[in-house]
DNA sequence: TCTTGACCTTCCAGTTACTGGAAACATTAC
DNA sequence: GTAATGTTTCCAGTAACTGGAAGGTCAAGA
């Protein structure tokens, strides 16, 4: 499929899929006429990438994961050991959006509509400081 | 107290902190020797960006967020409104964030630690596709 | 008191991850 | 057939930092 298609399932602008094959992230087949030929396995992985990125990982830890499911030479001891630190940062991650949903909630829940409250509830948000 | 301080109670790099005044975000004292000085508040502000960034939130959506808190004369009904688009879009990132969990403890889960395994989970990771 | 080292300042250049636009070729729609 | 749309490459610009130089400040130890 093109890559306005692509673009499309994926939630990429055609721009930054270009851009990550630039980068050597993801690099598609090529139809006859010159035009990028994207497999449904290509569009599972930008929409991957489209996810990731969104949430805050870095291109170069998207090709880290991306990486465990493609580098079969890589030994498995090596891809349990970076999914599992992987597995901590999205906790974390989880755990912060949670904090700060329940923020807002509380935000939302006591405005009144005509005025801001009066609460102090920035101490909240920014989770414990230690 | 100094950048260096609040460096370290916020997980910002100083760098990032004298960024985030350049660009209007977060504007602290100046002591006498004319450096930076943080109160408790701006350091919960700083913490609060560390992790809002790190979650994948852009500046300007930050910027709106602080905005939620410290701009007096905003309306409630346009608190409301923007804290419940952001509730959305935090519902949506920890749904996310669960889905890539379930996908990477699948592959720790299922690794037998000497090589690879051959699963086809690249869809899972992706979410659906629609 | 002096000095040494850690910390702070500003400024400017470089990097990462896109993003916009031009010029040209391909495809599709009427 | 031609106009609109989609694709290509290339090059420049933007967002959000990041590194490094040149110099001022401060606290600790000889």
């Amino acid at each position: 499929m093109n890559i306005g298609n692509a673009s499309g399932k994926s939630g990429l602008p055609a721009k930054t899929i270009r851009y990550y094959e630039d980068i050597g992230l993801l690099k598609p087949e090529r139809s006859e006429n010159g035009y990028r030929d994207y497999s449904m396995s290509d569009v599972h992985k930008l929409r991957f990438l489209q996810r990731a990125r969104g949430l805050g990982f870095s291109v170069e830890e998207c090709r880290q994961l991306l990486a465990l499911y493609e580098d079969k030479s890589r030994a498995s001891a090596d891809v349990k050991s970076i999914a599992r630190s992987k597995l901590q940062e999205i906790d974390r991650k989880i755990i912060e959006l949670r904090e700060l949903q329940e923020t807002l909630k509380h935000l939302v829940a006591h405005c009144h509509g005509d005025q801001r409250p009066d609460c102090p509830i920035l101490e909240s948000i920014s989770g414990s400081v230690s």
